[in-house]
DNA sequence: CGCGACGTTGATTTGCCTCAACGATTGTGG
DNA sequence: CCACAATCGTTGAGGCAAATCAACGTCGCG
């Protein structure tokens, strides 16, 4: 095989952690996959818009947040590289996304459109069972998170973010992840105050 | 066809809003089920146990939670006739579950053990699809969930949960609404109050 | 340079919890 | 069938975790 743009590998090692493919299944799905750079601050999806890809996140960092009412903003995910993110409520409906989706570095991510995913799934049913256990992983994942916001203070939150995603912490801005523990900023400022306090 | 249970009635029309299955397929799903009698306050699951089921309820309410260190519980899901419940993670993994799933009323389920499944969607691929459909939709849910936990106060969450299942709403003592959306009993019983102050 | 983004700190307020006491209802064993 | 306990909801006093608001320091960058 010749060797492919590194994004390109990146997604499909991702894809054969599940699912084995044969040449021909890899390369009609490499051919669905388009490419997309996007600037730090750009927006990959606005509040309103129809989401109409599933995004691989190849390179850099993006956040997926709802903003209220208030304007303020409540970051529901963060995807770097080897990640998969996108409005799924109005990918599955073709409803108007509650979401929005932007950089937080420049980045770079492989999108599959609706309609190409679709039509995967009926010539390539192998992608059924992939996707199931991305959302399989994905549900896991989030009913961990609503236990951890039901049962857990703001310091036990931020602490377990550290444990679990080390390098998130040391790559993002504190009040990104203070707005994905649901706290405010200056709040998650003290907490980490009182920390290296205790400490010592 | 011979007229069915009631209880499988139910779980073949569950099926059938996402995929169309032939004569013999359907035979072959009912063959796996297992239909089990569960008491109210009788354990569906106990956390350190093995979830080696999918469950899916016919009859009655139970509730899946999380009890903490300090012996509090914090509801993850409530699943009425026509829901499915169990600990995925569990279920994927073959780890101890760290929920319990209890009958909140007299109940029955009909359960598909984990081999069997896997077995099921060997030969029988239209499933992995019905579950992956399964899988999103409970995705969407859940991280609708997350944000209002983040974003809303007591008392909307509240209205909006109401408003959402106003049957369970109904169906459900009061405490257990309250461990639901992460408050306590006191507090859910003093926003019922003015609530009803306000309507006046 | 100057401005905007980011983080810190302190004073004050508030949403929700804790604890304790008290009815109402349910259910259960004698 | 009654007595008593357990379960469930309500109410109030007091406390704490986290938000709000405001001021200030520090970068990095156009």
């Amino acid at each position: 095989m010749p060797t492919l743009k590194p994004g390109y590998q990146l997604i499909l090692d991702n894809v054969a952690k599940h699912i084995q493919l044969e040449k021909k299944e890899i390369e009609y799905f490499i051919a669905i996959l388009q490419h997309k750079k996007i600037r730090k601050r750009q927006y990959l999806l606005q509040a309103g818009d129809i989401c109409r890809y599933e995004h691989f996140v190849i390179k850099g960092c993006l956040r997926a947040y709802y903003v209220d009412e208030n304007g303020f903003d409540y970051i529901v995910q963060f995807a770097v590289e080897d990640w998969w993110t996108g409005d799924m409520a109005s990918f599955l409906t073709g409803t108007p996304a509650t979401l929005n989706i932007d950089a937080l570095e420049d980045s770079e991510v492989l999108m599959i459109e609706k309609k190409d995913i679709d039509e995967l799934f009926v010539k390539v049913p192998k992608f059924e069972r992939f996707f199931r256990i991305l959302m399989q992983n994905a549900f896991v994942a989030q009913q961990q998170r609503i236990l951890l916001n039901l049962s857990k203070t703001a310091d036990e939150r931020y602490l377990l973010f550290r444990q679990k995603y080390p390098l998130l912490e040391k790559r993002l801005p504190q009040h990104q992840i203070a707005s994905y523990l649901g706290i405010t900023p200056e709040f998650l400022s003290k907490i980490r105050k009182n920390l290296s306090k205790k400490k010592k």
